[in-house]
DNA sequence: TTAATGATGGGCT
DNA sequence: GCCCATCATTAAA
């Protein structure tokens, strides 16, 4: 896949499927909410520059980038542009797929609407953390593949919960065809 | 139903 | 010391 255009690609993921293979069998979930993070963007963690934390979104596209926030929360994100740049896209939310029963133990929760409704949520469903940092994407842990679903739309809104660049329209919802 | 708040820790302006 | 690309719980209505 073609990942040299991040706000492109943000899209180009939507519907798409993202996996892990755990000791208990496979868990995936359908991408549905995304944003993209640029170069030149003061709401990305690469605008000032290459640090411990953030040196991940510099490596080449297909890289994985996860970060704490809030002190409890990890957020997955996957590189994207050309190398160097800092940009990313971060994956909001997923539909539950495959491994329901063993993300409701990872989130001891038990409805759908619980388990990955949210980018916080959707890594402790999967049992993503930092370690992850630096996995390429199809090579080894994480995979993202089409499943041919395409009967969808896309809105775009501002951002959640940023506090710098609220009026570009870098969120992409995946709509569903009634 | 929506709104407000506490939890919790790493990175940095 | 202050700020966060968040979530769950409680309170108000």
């Amino acid at each position: 896949m073609d990942m040299q255009d991040t706000c492109q690609t943000a899209q180009d993921i939507l519907g798409q499927v993202i996996g892990v293979e755990t000791e208990e069998g496979p868990i995936s979930g359908r991408i549905i909410e995304t944003e993209a993070y640029l170069e030149d963007d003061p709401a990305s963690h690469s605008y000032r520059g290459r640090t411990t934390r953030n040196i991940w979104m510099f490596y080449p596209a297909g890289t994985v980038y996860v970060y704490l926030i809030y002190g409890m929360h990890h957020c997955l994100n996957l590189v994207t542009g050309p190398e160097g740049t800092g940009e990313a896209v971060l994956i909001r939310a997923l539909e539950p797929l495959e491994g329901i029963d063993i993300m409701r133990e990872n989130r001891e929760k038990y409805h759908l609407q619980d388990l990955c409704s949210g980018p916080g949520k959707l890594t402790q469903a999967l049992g993503i953390d930092r370690s992850w940092n630096g996995k390429v994407i199809n090579h080894g842990g994480l995979s993202l593949k089409s499943d041919g679903y395409h009967t969808f739309s896309i809105s775009q809104t501002p951002r959640i919960g940023i506090s710098q660049g609220q009026h570009l329209l870098y969120r992409y919802l995946l709509v569903p065809h009634t």
